[in-house]
DNA sequence: CCGCATCCATTAAGATACTG
DNA sequence: CAGTATCTTAATGGATGCGG
């Protein structure tokens, strides 16, 4: 069986009945999210997305893409050289998902002062009990 | 140690570096994302939350729950009867999230017959080699 | 260089029984 | 009711070898 379904398959366990939250999984997934946001720039070779994000394996990046370019989000263009070389970039399907999970990531950085001391505050009340 | 810490904890190891990564992966986190999207209606008390959502076990809702609490998103009331009574809201934070979160929802929704299309044509693609 | 496939260790998720 | 503790199962990520 093919690395590539893994993920698709699995989820269907989870999110099952309404097809849409699978979808919805696969844009906010941890690598999704970031693959997304990256190709907004621009497009990336495979390797040149693993550097960019950083700390993702082949194996997850590989299922991510996969998964993305199945759902029509992301297109794949192998060329036929040696050395291979594949550039990934969003489709219009795509670029509208990243651009709203960008808006989310932006939102995120603005708000994390806020979120810190929450975290602080609630520490604090936990450790006296 | 309690359950509490699962999620924050494990998830320092993929995001590491870079904090605002691990609060962007608790709002978009399988069960982050549908928590915060129930709470914009109004507040749920535990186990009624956990129908809304369906298929989420007690221990996701619970860690998911003091995570999104912790980073100051959602706000926890816990009124001392018997028997207990728990409820959740959104904090002025977590709303400013949870509109984001719904609105990629909505968007998944709305897109979900492209989605299928494409899915068809790379399964098919792919049958033929 | 861009993968696919497999084995293996680690981590997260889920089911269940139990407590205040 | 709202959790916690414990155990089982599934997902993830690393390493490695292989092929186009």
């Amino acid at each position: 069986m093919p690395v590539s379904n893994e993920m698709a398959d699995k989820y269907v366990a989870g999110a099952a009945m309404c097809p849409y939250r699978l979808v919805l999984e696969h844009v906010t997934s941890r690598w999704g999210v970031l693959v997304l946001i990256e190709l907004l720039d621009r497009p990336y070779r495979f390797s040149e997305l693993r550097r960019a994000i950083g700390r993702v394996s082949e194996k997850m990046l590989t299922q991510t893409l996969q998964t993305l370019e199945r759902d029509g989000l992301v297109h794949r263009d192998a060329k036929p050289v040696i050395p291979p070389r594949v550039d990934y970039s969003l489709t219009d399907l795509g670029r509208e998902a990243a651009e709203q999970v960008r808006a989310l990531a932006l939102w995120t950085e603005s708000r994390m002062g806020e979120v810190e001391r929450a975290r602080e505050a609630y520490d604090e009340a936990k450790g006296r009990g």
